[in-house]
DNA sequence: ATATTATTGAAAATGATTATCAATAAGGAA
DNA sequence: TTCCTTATTGATAATCATTTTCAATAATAT
């Protein structure tokens, strides 16, 4: 049971958020926040074209394309790059500026991990840093990425 | 003056390590490592074509491709996403595991400010987290990136 | 209910990166 | 040094994710 999903009044936590930049509540949207909210995280466009197409097959990918831009301005969604040419995305989960994306993605398989340990001491060293670049460059910092790049347990065991 | 450039003995010191993988020395591969060492940070392909093809202008976008693919096989030189669409390359300068590739990215703009404070504090959540990772995951970590997005002075400036 | 206009989706366009392949040149052997 | 083997090069074409275009459609305000 997605967290969430049902709460903040009738229709949905985001649609408050949609009505107040002017943008419409269509069901391409609204399936797609769905599918969003579903899934494991770091989807593809075309991951979630898929899933879309399951309960709405005339979605067009370029719709896909376009809600996932509009999301991520909206602050809504991440997007994230980790190297292997396609964008991933994944709901921002609300909790604002401490939300956590930090990956450990596989150079030779490209298998991706989640992780969140360490959090604590990784809040305070961000925001340390938050605070300092902001200072230095006036910087405006909205978020960050953290990322390990390496072998995953089974391609070391192959390499070895 | 590059640091490095003239120094590990006769022809410099990644010649070393290209013989020993195999490969060859090639006009080509000498003065794109010749444009990374003299560059500033986070080129991209085509800046690196651009700035070989002055010294060298029978050079081949392929090959700058190639030989950027190589040398981050190779480990000489790190591969940044952005987000804008175009991997940015950049030497790693030798300090193994404890390289620094941070980046402030505005969203707008789309400007990069390397920084390279907080190193410390860094230094050791980096490592502390690398070996919980390694042990929890049997990950075998290569490197990092930590990349804080935002809104840089000017585009802060504007927006209000 | 109707008018307005944001949104959609198919198709074509774009732009970065990769594959193909014949010609070239690096480095070892003679 | 000269020759041979084969890695490397560069022009061209191909690929693949993402954007743009544009006429048709549907969400909201009136």
């Amino acid at each position: 049971m997605p967290r969430g999903w049902y709460g903040g009044g009738p229709g949905g936590w985001w649609q408050r958020q949609f009505r107040g930049g002017g943008y419409r509540i269509t069901m391409p949207r609204q399936i797609i926040l769905q599918v969003l909210d579903e899934s494991k995280r770091h989807l593809s466009a075309e991951d979630i074209y898929l899933k879309v197409y399951q309960i709405y097959p005339t979605i067009g990918l370029t719709t896909v394309y376009r809600t996932l831009e509009l999301l991520v301005r909206m602050g809504l969604v991440f997007k994230f790059d980790f190297g292997d040419g396609r964008a991933r995305y994944e709901l921002t989960r609300g909790d604002g500026n401490l939300s956590h994306h930090h990956h450990l993605i596989c150079t030779n398989c490209g298998r991706i991990i989640d992780y969140d340990d360490f959090i604590e001491e990784e809040l305070e060293l961000i925001k340390k840093t938050r605070q300092e670049l902001e200072k230095k460059y006036g910087f405006e910092i909205r978020n960050h990425t953290l990322q390990f790049y390496g072998l995953c347990k089974k391609c070391k065991a192959i390499k070895e």
